[in-house]
DNA sequence: ATCTAATAAGACAGCGTTGTCAAAATAATC
DNA sequence: GATTATTTTGACAACGCTGTCTTATTAGAT
């Protein structure tokens, strides 16, 4: 007796705190369980005035369905992991928005995972996310996207993925590019058709392989233009702010200075700008500087830097959408590349050839 | 017949394809399913034999429990929401840093909801957020967290959360600030011990309440210094590097221009320093200038950008924190101050008085 | 050694969905 | 109008775990 008591309080406790439930739904509507299922997934086969029926009921109770029941009894999940590992916040969380909004239109959940640890960790690390959350696939930003080994647990675990920006040029993954070598070009055809000729490049991060690229586009340019790069206006620096500097000091303390220099990134070309002020060389009339990836600060530092800008926001709907793709079982469009575009401000002059 | 091989094969593909499961664990290790789930929970009385020989099997089999079951067994997720809207990516990744390692120390999975709507659409769409993903507790950012519908929604909702830099003061819910007013009062006293008298301050977003604070620091200090602040000297911009630069503008082009400018932001400040060069003015000698925030670029820009810092790593951590806390019914810590610091850089000089 | 109290382990029913298969209703065919 | 094909609906068992209650075991007291 006193125990019927107790259920009876109990289920009626439930019934006031709790959500409303399919169940709640099925009998308002009168027809079965499966039948809201069957709405709410937009399953074929379900006559429209029936649709109309459990849509109503559906709306009046204010009824969403619990996405772990659902998760459950699918046996596969609605989640995506965007991996990053320190890189700036600009770009992580340009390419967060993307994704994110990309996601929520296509009724997935994201989960944000910074790595920053060593590459041993890192993997088992990886792979616990993987299982604890049992994501349905996986986005990679620099320089994650090139941790061969990564890759290769990926396929262990058979994991649908999508890489951005990865270094080498023939991954044989689905990925997400862009045309950072043709911009490189552009924007070193750029200081080449101002009349420079003597054009430095800081290298940026030997582990980035993607800002490599950038390094090509610039030597493609030259090539084109018949002009013959020196190494010592070759730089490497690691893309922060001091390495530019460091890079700078030798660069401009050359018997011959350059009178343009390229930075693989914006931090290592506002580095440039410091140095050259020091050294008393007015920007761009002594001295021409573009970086490359339009963080806010170009706009800031003086003179405005002109760089290139990569699409992040797209990049992070794009990869998005080709995993959401992949894992909906769509055609297979396993690459796409975005174009990055040329910012021209002022920190170039005209100079006479 | 047949429906038995299909169904014979079908088990075994599942055996094949599927992660471990709980009733693996049970059975290699010869206990019932309840006891590996009271390993698992760290539940009491389980003699430390059994936890031993569970434990061994978990780890032999890489077995991670399906948190899907999990938080569907329990009826309550482990899920927080972190929301924000268009802040700057500075301020969300550093925030997004904190409460993420939190989490993931705690086991608690975060979902990150940029929130960019008009307010109407912004209540409902919060509300579906918390409804479909069972939120067990949200974290707001600065400007979220002073919309008081969306905190009444959540008091009707039910649901925990943790206010980040709330404007009003008086909040009478869990929140982690910062002494905003008082680092300001310090940054004024600052340049007044620098023989600054005729100081002007560039106040932040009007709707930004918690920015507002960074102005009353700044009259504290002069009130107390027995200084008089005129009201040309007091601007009011929107955050932005261009709403600086208007400010600037009116600023600069006074009878008698202030000897130091003190922007609530430093995008603000940036857009000063760069209207002061267009005015030839030098910095600092001929104008000092502070912001706010310690962005990335005031360390790029010339010079080097005096301003204070928020802890923002730890914010996030200390939110996430409170948050868990009172998820898991922990001794009530409602508030938290945390210290912003002065970062002294070269843009301010002394001048005689 | 015997009984009681505490502790450890297990049985079983949900949690809120979806997948599978079977049944009912409707439409199409002769 | 009877039969068959097709569409629409429903019953029921999972999915993998936890909460509740019960039973078995051990320790403690006499």
């Amino acid at each position: 007796m006193v125990k019927l008591s107790t259920l009876v309080i109990k289920k009626l406790m439930k019934k006031i705190k709790s959500v409303a439930t399919m169940q709640d739904v099925a009998k308002k509507a009168r027809v079965s369980l499966k039948t809201v299922s069957r709405v709410i997934n937009k399953e074929p086969n379900v006559s429209t005035k029936t649709i109309e029926k459990v849509q109503n009921v559906i709306d009046a109770i204010d009824y969403q369905p619990n996405s772990f029941a659902q998760t459950l009894a699918r046996g596969k999940t609605k989640i995506i992991g965007l991996l990053y590992d320190t890189p700036s916040p600009n770009y992580i969380s340009h390419i967060m928005e993307g994704v994110l909004s990309q996601c929520y239109k296509s009724d997935y959940e994201v989960i944000i995972h910074p790595c920053r640890f060593n590459e041993l960790t890192l993997l088992r690390d990886v792979e616990l996310l993987i299982k604890r959350t049992r994501l349905s696939g996986v986005i990679t930003t620099p320089p994650l996207s090139d941790i061969e080994d990564l890759i290769n647990l990926f396929k262990e675990l058979n994991i649908p993925r999508v890489l951005i920006s990865p270094g080498s040029e023939e991954v044989d993954e689905p990925s997400i590019k862009t045309n950072d070598r043709e911009a490189s070009t552009q924007m070193t055809n750029y200081l080449i058709s101002k009349g420079h000729r003597r054009i430095a490049f800081i290298k940026g991060h030997p582990s980035h392989l993607s800002v490599n690229d950038r390094a090509k586009g610039f030597f493609d340019s030259l090539n084109q233009a018949n002009i013959i790069c020196p190494n010592e206006l070759i730089e490497s620096g690691l893309n922060t702010y001091q390495s530019g500097m460091d890079c700078a000091k030798r660069l401009l303390s050359l018997k011959d200075i350059p009178t343009a220099i390229f930075a693989a990134n914006d931090e290592m070309a506002a580095g440039v700008i410091k140095v050259a002020y020091q050294n008393n060389l007015k920007i761009p009339d002594d001295l021409s500087v573009v970086g490359f990836d339009d963080t806010p600060m170009t706009r800031m530092i003086s003179p405005p830097l002109s760089t290139i800008k990569q699409p992040l926001g797209l990049m992070g709907e794009e990869s998005a959408k080709n995993l959401i793709n992949q894992l909906e079982g769509g055609s297979e469009e396993r690459y796409a590349t975005m174009n990055s575009t040329l910012i021209i401000r002022d920190s170039v002059s005209e100079i006479a050839t």
